[in-house]
RNA sequence: GGCCAGGUAGCUCAGUUGGUACGAGCGACCGACUGAAAAUCGGUAGGUCGGCGGUUCGACCCCGCCCCUGGCCA
């Protein structure tokens, strides 16, 4: 059986699923059980002082195995999706050189797919984009999206008015030029080893655990970590800033909201944040599920892993 | 007890000289998603316009009474 991308017979596992259904506790357990070290691959958790409110497990409660990008970046530091995918690759293949099993856990859709699936970033340029994004501010969205209607009928009905969205796909088309959705992702695995683990979760039953984290996040002195990281610069970046809880808590040391406020609403956007999570993974089919409550679901986890390859330890 | 303001979508609030509510933001639901992604963009569903009665061809907008909320006065 040709396998064309691995070099290892150790399976590459990630853990998805939204946000307080408990993929962080079944990650420990799966790491205990494959000889495996936890790989992060959540966008805010790489950031160094953000733990109370990105609920960053501490040191204390990682059983003793290692976790991979977690704190590499400064608060001021912009993280990049393309960047991110090096780093998770890079560490993936380390830890396979060790004969040790990655277990990728994180709550982001697009991180995870980005470094599990084929694809390579067709580059980007400094300027191009600073240009593009000012025309952006200029002109506006609409304007914009009849740009790359000229350039690229597909790709201006798939984006829309997102401007955002837009500016990458004129940069792409600008560095590369061919059509921006010639190049459109395919939904496979760059090595074949790779096994997704999700944990279901009833939405009801979230909610309940959200809004006990949140409460207990700001119980642990989640504002005094907000001031803490203000002082150090956390408003000048442009990524750890929205971070969901930081930007509300932030509003609140400003004056615009209460507390109480900046809690629910903390709690509100953690909810929605949770469901737009979960719109990622139902769609996959490659994905295992399991409970997040079933008493089996290590055991039905390391079922699924040792489907598609040996793990050390196993 | 009196006076004033207000009771319009789940929430905060627009709105009409009386002619079928143009509603908005947020939320909810669904979807998109490839160099900011805990970001960003899109679609859909929600209202007997506090209650009862009256005036009118017609009332959410006018009148009366009542209920509720906030403030002021006593």
């Amino acid at each position: 059986m040709p396998q064309p991308f691995n070099t290892s017979e150790i399976p590459i596992v990630a853990l998805v699923g939204p946000t307080a259904s408990g993929k962080t506790a079944l990650s420990l357990d799966l790491a205990t059980a494959l000889h495996g070290e936890v790989v992060n691959t959540d966008a805010m958790q790489v950031y160094r002082g953000m733990d109370i409110g990105t609920a960053k497990l501490p040191l204390a409660h990682r059983r003793g195995i290692p976790h991979h990008l977690l704190d590499t970046l400064d608060i001021r530091d912009v993280a990049t999706v393309s960047d991110f995918q090096g780093w998770a690759r890079t560490a993936i293949a380390e830890l396979r050189a060790r004969a040790v099993t990655p277990v990728l856990v994180g709550g982001s859709g697009l991180y995870t797919r980005v470094i599990l699936d084929q694809f390579d970033f067709p580059g980007t340029d400094t300027a191009v984009r600073e240009r593009l994004e000012a025309e952006l501010e200029q002109v506006g969205a609409t304007a914009m999206n009849a740009r790359l209607r000229a350039l690229d009928p597909v790709a201006a009905d798939r984006i829309g008015e997102n401007g955002r969205r837009i500016v990458r796909a004129l940069e792409v088309i600008e560095l590369t030029g061919e059509p921006y959705s010639a190049r459109l992702p395919v939904q496979e695995y760059a090595d074949p080893h790779t096994v997704q683990i999700g944990v279901s979760i009833d939405p009801a039953i979230l909610e309940d655990r959200i809004r006990q984290r949140v409460q207990e996040m700001f119980d642990e002195g989640f504002v005094a970590e907000v001031e803490e990281l203000l002082a150090r610069g956390l408003a000048e970046g442009r990524t750890a800033r929205v971070a969901i809880g930081y930007r509300q808590v932030m509003a609140a040391l400003a004056g615009e909201m209460s507390f109480d406020e900046a809690q629910e609403r903390t709690f509100v956007a953690t909810r929605k944040f949770s469901r737009k999570q979960m719109a990622w993974w139902r769609a996959d089919p490659r994905i295992t599920w399991v409970e997040y409550d079933d008493p089996d679901r290590v055991a039905k986890a390391l079922a699924a892993v040792r489907k598609i390859g040996q793990a050390p330890g196993s």
